[in-house]
DNA sequence: AGGTGTATGTCGCAT
DNA sequence: ATGCGACGTACACCT
């Protein structure tokens, strides 16, 4: 990795225009030659980047980085404060305590904390337009179709009501109806269901792992 | 700004749970407090990170940054390669130019760019699901919804079939027919739109910028 | 502070 | 390659 601290001009011609007028900021060049530029503040994202693969030209007044899509960072550098390499190596990489998967095991394990009486017919439903999340049947015999999102909003609504679309022109399972569950719902996606005669339930993720292993909250 | 190359080992506890197995990483500390670090590839994105507000304690182990929403970032630091300070100072900023909200200015000040005779009623038009780009009249007195993406997607026109359906259940407006605007609009988004009955207009964004300024491309 | 829409989103996975 | 969904999305803008 290359840590350049340098005064500089950037210029950015791609998806959008854009310019950065001369300051000093970092310029950050990892192994796999993607290129960043970083003021000091403004959380992590760089002012302005190039991502892997590209090409990095380096002349007499700064860089010019390009890519085969027709993007291209020109990067005039006035003055340069440091210049160093560094070898990392390569990281073992991120590991992950999912929460999404796990919302869907906990209510597949556990339907009733959606509605009561509410029983799991099966987990990943397999449709021609994608899987649903639980299929299950009320306490009425009706099928129900659950959607399952960390955090619901209006998209989520869309994918749902367009599985009931296509779960209701198979007469073995019409009528179906829709449970929309999340984390927490935003009110434009209230209204959608809403006006899609999906029902919306609010879960607590917390409430549910207590459900799954209550020994937990006992002491 | 505070740049320190470490062999180090992560833990995160927060929206969700993650860990850094030990190796050599670059952490980054902003003038704003915020904290991120950053493996030898893999794009620009760090692997974790801690915006500002926080915290950071420095302990003979390593740091600990934390925050009042109850996330925490544990980096056990083993080695020191590099510790490093520099000033930068404030950044004159990011200036953009061709993004959604340029387009729609100059569409709502030239809608008959988009089609013979349409007028402009009113732009970020509100509804209960959220604001319609622009609400104009066309020739033949009828509304028209116009939806404008930088990129013309499935997700714009699914946005658009949306308002075109509250709309529409409005009775002092209905019918309401629907205008789906972009730079570039994707084949699919195409078919799903012409399924819809939603008219696509690719705009061409130097073009609008002419006809708005006119002398600028005169000489 | 909370809600909503945009992003040079990025990233991963399936087709 | 393209499509689609998730993301600790971040971030600006508005109430």
């Amino acid at each position: 990795m290359r840590l350049v601290v340098a005064e500089c001009t950037v210029t950015y011609e791609g998806r959008l225009t854009s310019r950065l007028e001369r300051a000093w900021r970092l310029l950050m060049v990892k192994a796999d030659g993607c290129v960043a530029i970083h003021a000091d503040g403004g959380a992590y994202k760089p002012l302005n980047w190039m991502n892997a693969p590209n090409t990095l030209v380096e002349t007499i007044d700064g860089w010019r980085v390009s890519n085969q899509k027709g993007e291209s960072l020109l990067i005039e550098i006035h003055q340069v404060e440091s210049d160093k390499f560094f070898e990392l190596g390569a990281d073992p990489g991120l590991q992950k305590d999912g929460v999404e998967s796990h919302l869907q095991e906990l209510l597949a394990e556990q339907p009733e904390e959606l509605e009561d009486g509410l029983q799991l017919i099966r987990r990943e439903y397999p449709t021609e337009i994608g899987p649903v999340d639980l299929l299950c049947r009320d306490v009425n015999g009706v099928t129900v179709a659950v959607e399952i999102k960390r955090r619901g909003e209006i998209d989520g609504v869309e994918q749902l009501a367009r599985y009931l679309e296509f779960l209701n022109a198979q007469p073995d399972l019409a009528p179906v109806r829709g449970v929309f569950a999340a984390q927490l719902i935003k009110p434009q996606a209230k209204v959608l269901a809403g006006s899609r005669e999906i029902d919306c339930v609010e879960v607590d993720y917390d409430v549910l792992r207590g459900v799954e292993r209550p020994q937990q909250k006992l002491f």
